[in-house]
DNA sequence: TTGTATGCGTTATCAC
DNA sequence: GTGATAACGCATACAA
C-alpha cells in the first residue's frame, strides 16, 4: 500500500497476518474463518480504512452490485410529478442496508430511443425497475431478450412475463367515481390519463364500470397527460362538449389541480356546482382550493416491494407467483 | 465466447483477426492502428455486439466512468421541491454524449449520518455534483479530505476551496424586494429558506440590503423551509407580529405558495392587501392563485455548468479562475 | 480452518 | 503499427 492510494485486500491480509483469502473470507460473510483470524481481519479494516475496490470484485463476481432505477418519461412537465419523488424515495428506502448502487437512467431530451434499452442490456447493472413506462419505449420486449432481472413499478402491457407491483388502479378509480355518484351527480365526465400508460388505461376503466354500474352514461372523457397544464386544457374540453357536467374525475391529483383551476376560471363552485375527485394523494390534495377529496396511491410502499421482488430475483429467490397490488382508499377532502 | 456470456476483447481480437491489443486501441480512440485494422475491429464489434466491460475497464484505468449526485437532503417534503427536479435535468443533459453514469445519492430515512461522505471518499465514483448542501451534513471537510473531484450547485460554506456554480441569489432577492418597493410597499415582511443553506442566507441578506437602501425596516422576518407547509406556518407567525404588513417576498416559490395560501385564509387580498414576490419560477408560479410575481432561478443552467465544469475537472482541464454566476431575472405575474 | 494458485476482461508497457 | 505480457484487486476451487 503506497501512500495515498487506497489500501487493498493485500494491505489487509499483511496487517492481519492471514493469507489473502483467509481476509477475504473474513470479510465477505466470515464462512469457515476462526474466531481469531476473524477479529485480526475486523480490526485491520478499521485500522486501514479498508474497501472493498468494486470494479475487482465486480469482475469477479460477474455482478456489478448495482441497480438502475428507470424513468423513461420524455416530457419535462412529468418529472415534477410527485409520483417520481414518491418513487425514488421507495427506491431508495428499498436498498437501504444493502450496499447497492442506484443509478438513474431517465430519458434525456431530444435523444434517440434505444439508449436505455441498450445499456440495460449491455450488464450495466444487475437489475431494474421500470417507473412510468410507456408502451412506444419497447422496454419490455428489450428486457425480455436481454434477460434482466427487472420489476416494473406499474402494470406492463405486453406479455404477462413480466414481474411487476402496482396499486388497484381500477378499484381506485372504482371508488373515486362511486364518490361522485352517492354524491347525487348525474352527469360525470372525467379527465384520463395517457392511454398508452398503464395506469391511465385501468383508471378509465375503473370509471367506466361504475358508471355502467349505476346506470349513468360515461360518454364524458377528456385525454389529459397528468399534468396540471394538461389536466386544465383537459377539463375545459370536457365543459365545452358537456356544459351539464355535475361531477369530475380526474385521474390523478396534479390534472385535478388544472380541473380545479378551469372551473374556477368558468365561475362553478366546487363541489356545489361540479364536484372533483382526483387521484394519487401525494402531497398537492391538501393544497388545493378547495381540498381535494382524492385515491391515496401508495406510491412508495409500492416501489418499495417492487424493489424487494428485484433483490429477491438477484439473491435468486424463488419467483413470486403473483404481483403484488396494493389497495387504494378514499381520502376526504372538499371537492367532493 | 460461450453462449449466453457477452463477447470480451479477444473475440472481438480473434473475429477480425488482430491482436487483443490491436482492437483495444482501435476501440479506444483508434490511435497508432492501421485503417485495414480498425475497419475490421469496428466490424467485429458491431457483429459481435461487443460491450466493453466496465468493471475490467475500471481496474486498470482506475476510474469508474461515473459520477455521483448528491442530495442530501433529510426532508422528504424537500424532494418534491421543482429544484431537484431541475438539477436533475440539468446533471442528465449535462452528462449526455458522455457515457458517465449517474450514481444517486440521496440521504436515506432515518440514517447515521457519514454514509454519504464515506461513499464518495471510498473511490465508487470519479467526481460529484452536490446539490443542496445543508452547513451541519459536513460534505465539505469530507471531500477536502477525500481529493473527490466535487462541484457544488449552490456555494458552499466553508472555506472557498470548493468548485461552485450558482445563481446570484443576493441580486435576486434585491430584484424581488426591490419589485415591492417599487410597487409601494412600505412595511415590507420575508419568509427566508433555511439559514443552514447558502441560498437561504444569502436571499435573506439581498432582501435587507435592499430594504435598507430604500430606509426602510426590515425587521418582519419569518423563518421557513423552502415548503409550502412551512411557508404557509411562516407568513401566519408574521402577520401575527406584524399585522400591518402590505408586502412579502417569500424566498422560493413553494413557499409563496403557502404564503399566498395564508394570506388568503386570512382574508387578505394580494397583491391590494399584500403584495407578494416568490423566487425560482420552476413551475410552481404560473400555476397559484394570482399568478405568481416571482424571479427566474436557471436551475437547469446552473446544474449544467456545473457538470461541465465537473468534466473538466476529471479531463484534468486547468481549473477555473472563478466560480460561474448566473443572473436571476424577474418574472411578471399578479401578485406583485 | 487455512493458504496457494488461478482467472475475471481490460489497458499499458515495451519490445519488435 | 503491432502483439506478447504484465498488472489491476478480488473471490474461489482445491490442496493441505
Amino acid at each position: 500500500m503506497t501512500l495515498g492510494s487506497a489500501p487493498t485486500l493485500d494491505d489487509v491480509a499483511r496487517e492481519a497476518n492471514v493469507s489473502r483469502s483467509t481476509a477475504s473470507r473474513a470479510i465477505n460473510g466470515g464462512d469457515r474463518v476462526s474466531p481469531e483470524a476473524q477479529a485480526a481481519v475486523d480490526a485491520a479494516v478499521a485500522r486501514l480504512g479498508y474497501t472493498p475496490n468494486r470494479a475487482a470484485r465486480s469482475l469477479v463476481t460477474r455482478r456489478t452490485d448495482s441497480i438502475a432505477l428507470v424513468v423513461p418519461e420524455p416530457d419535462t412537465m412529468m418529472l415534477t410529478d410527485p409520483f417520481l419523488t414518491g418513487v425514488l424515495r421507495g427506491v431508495t428506502d428499498g436498498i437501504a442496508g444493502t450496499d447497492l448502487q442506484l443509478v438513474l437512467l431517465l430519458n434525456r431530451v431530444d435523444e434517440a430511443p434505444g439508449r436505455i434499452a441498450r445499456y440495460l442490456g449491455s450488464g450495466h447493472v444487475d437489475g431494474a425497475i421500470i417507473a412510468s413506462a410507456h408502451e412506444r419505449h419497447q422496454l419490455e420486449a428489450a428486457l425480455t431478450r436481454s434477460h434482466l432481472p427487472a420489476v416494473f413499478v406499474g402494470r406492463p402491457f405486453g406479455e404477462m412475463s413480466h414481474h411487476f407491483v402496482d396499486v388497484d388502479n381500477v378499484e381506485g378509480s372504482r371508488l373515486a367515481t362511486q364518490r361522485l355518484v352517492e354524491r347525487g351527480c348525474r352527469r360525470i365526465g372525467t379527465v384520463t390519463g395517457p392511454q398508452d400508460m398503464s395506469a391511465g388505461i385501468d383508471r378509465l376503466h375503473g370509471f367506466r364500470e361504475t358508471l355502467a354500474a349505476a346506470g349513468l352514461p360515461s360518454e364524458a372523457v377528456a385525454h389529459g397527460d397528468f399534468t396540471a397544464v394538461g389536466g386544465g386544457e383537459a377539463a375545459a374540453r370536457l365543459l365545452d362538449e358537456h356544459p351539464d357536467l355535475d361531477g369530475i374525475f380526474a385521474a390523478s391529483d396534479l390534472m385535478a389541480e388544472g380541473v380545479l383551476r378551469t372551473l374556477h376560471s368558468r365561475g362553478k363552485r366546487v363541489p356545489d356546482d361540479v364536484a372533483v375527485v382526483g387521484f394519487d394523494d401525494l402531497g398537492v390534495a391538501q393544497h388545493t382550493t378547495p381540498r381535494l377529496t382524492t385515491v391515496h396511491n401508495p406510491v412508495v410502499a409500492t416501489t418499495m416491494a417492487a424493489t424487494a421482488t428485484l433483490l429477491g430475483l438477484l439473491a435468486g429467490a424463488p419467483v413470486p407467483a403473483a404481483p403484488q397490488i396494493f389497495t387504494p382508499y378514499l381520502v376526504e377532502g372538499e371537492s367532493a
